[in-house]
DNA sequence: TGGAATGTTCGGCT
DNA sequence: AAGCCGAACATTCC
């Protein structure tokens, strides 16, 4: 369910059903969501106050009590819900003070609900808000391929497959060409295109593919704005020519050969 | 039935 | 040493 886009727009719902309140109880019971000891981190969790939530690439920062702070990875398909029904798939349950309740809900368990883990620390800078010239002295610096770069979180935090395919058509890119080796005005294009294509799709609430919804169980409507992604053998938007489907590193890649040069 | 799905990590190799 | 590649994690859906 989550790169950026959806990230945020859950944060943006979860913020204002949470903030403030007390966690009276937490309960894990999912050995992939919650590794190690699930106990200790349930009883590290209760009693805590909600400060504040916030987002850095596509983790979920929930602050609490002492600097203290949870950090939440949707995975593939996680799901932080305020007041759903209890499923098969609901690994994570906090009830809070004003007797409602959090739910962790997540299919294939790629999610992890963790205690400030290393990893966070380890993100590039968020990809909505890096400067113009920081992207541009990182990305001259680099010999790997554009796609797998621009997904790698160390380098950039927040982009996925779906956004960087898009961002990529909208600056022009193919997704194999050498970083170091693009022109500085598609670089520039590129920047562009990543602040605005996100800043688009947060409005639309995200998008939902097969199962994404926010906080309050609604889906965005961002999908039906995508020009590439999931359009393989329907015409570019921009030349008429098919969107053709590859695979790179192991992702499902869409691009239009015209319109993107190496 | 096999393959693909919005993600990340790890081991092995160069 | 850094970077690339494939496999693995667990489940659902077509």
């Amino acid at each position: 369910m989550p790169e950026l886009p959806e990230v945020e727009t859950v944060v943006r719902t979860l913020a204002p059903a949470i903030a403030g309140r007390r966690i009276e109880s937490a309960q894990f019971t999912s050995k992939f969501v919650t590794p190690g000891d699930r106990e200790a981190l349930a009883a590290n969790v209760a009693g805590r106050t909600v400060r504040g939530v916030r987002r850095h690439g596509k983790f979920i920062l929930i602050e609490l009590d002492e600097g203290s702070t949870l950090s939440v990875h949707l995975g593939m398909t996680g799901r932080l819900l305020v007041n759903s029904a209890k499923t098969a798939h609901t690994y994570g349950v906090f009830r809070l003070d004003d007797q409602s309740v959090l739910h962790y809900d997540d299919p294939r368990q790629f999610g992890r609900i963790e205690w400030s883990p290393a990893r966070v620390a380890r993100l590039g800078p968020d990809a909505l808000g890096i400067p113009l010239e920081a992207f541009l002295i990182a990305l001259r610096k680099r010999s790997s391929r554009i796609k797998p770069l621009l997904l790698n979180q160390s380098f950039l935090a927040g982009l996925g497959n779906i956004y960087v395919d898009e961002a990529l058509f909208r600056a022009g890119i193919r997704p194999l060409a050498i970083a170091s080796r693009v022109s500085r005005k598609r670089a520039m294009d590129l920047h562009a295109a990543i602040q605005e294509l996100l800043t688009l799709a947060i409005a639309h609430g995200g998008s939902s593919i097969s199962d994404y919804v926010d906080a309050d169980g609604k889906k965005g409507g961002f999908q039906n704005l995508h020009q590439v992604y999931g359009r393989e053998g329907e015409p570019c938007v921009r030349c008429g020519a098919p969107i053709r489907k590859t695979v790179v590193v192991q992702r499902g890649t869409h691009y239009c050969a015209k319109c993107q040069k190496s």
